[in-house]
DNA sequence: GTTCTAGAAC
DNA sequence: GTTCTAGAAC
């Protein structure tokens, strides 16, 4: 067999170009509908794991209702909003159980995914999956907008406006541990000191 | 979002 | 020599 790299999605291999431009960006719809990956479901909102978590705890929360961004968010939304912070944060409480993990709730500036998707994940970032700087700058600097200061920025300029943000300039910032801020040259390095962190 | 890999960094 | 990053392809 020639053997390229198995083509995901559904694709076919010969020729059947079914592959559009960043076909990879709606990922998180086909993850929504597949019952497997579902953690929590209600009318509003579907809650999955993270394909690939970035801590020990990772969950998406996603609602129903198509929101492509921040930048679509709308004074109507914040109820849903709303809602998807509380469920979120049940469901890392649950998740984390008794260990003494904290978590974090909130959104990627600008995600790489399509469709609206809040993240609810805890503050050890101790897995195999968080690889390199994007991965550790999007969580852990200004690039993450925190849901509870979304949630107040609608609800006073009746937007959410993450233009004020470079995010380019964010994801490139120096790889810093976010407990003590101590800096490191690279991922390794970085990944070896907050494990010490975590109470055990 | 991930995978792969060239070449920079060590 | 090996480790690690970063950019293209997917």
């Amino acid at each position: 067999m020639a053997t390229k790299r198995s083509s995901q999605g559904g694709a076919t291999d010969n020729g059947q170009p079914a592959k559009k431009k960043g076909f990879w960006a709606l990922g998180l719809l086909d993850s929504m509908k597949d019952p497997a990956l579902q953690h929590f479901t209600d009318d509003k909102i579907v809650v999955i794991k993270d394909k690939y978590p970035k801590a020990r705890h990772h969950f998406l929360v996603c609602p129903r209702l198509k929101i492509n961004n921040l930048k679509a968010l709308k004074p109507e939304h914040l109820p849903l909003l709303n809602h998807m912070h509380e469920v979120g944060k049940r469901i890392i409480k649950e998740s984390i159980g008794e260990e003494e993990l904290k978590y974090q709730l909130g959104y990627h500036a600008i995600p790489s995914m399509s469709h609206l998707h809040l993240h609810a994940i805890s503050r050890d970032f101790d897995s195999p999956c968080l690889k390199n700087k994007k991965h550790w700058n999007s969580f852990t600097t200004d690039y993450f907008v925190d849901s509870m200061e979304l949630i107040a920025e609608l609800e006073e300029n009746g937007c959410v406006d993450t233009s004020g943000r470079n995010g380019e300039e964010l994801l490139k910032q120096p790889l810093r541990c976010h407990v003590c801020k101590s800096q490191f040259a690279n991922m390794p390095k970085l990944k070896g000191h907050i494990v010490k962190h975590i109470k055990k």
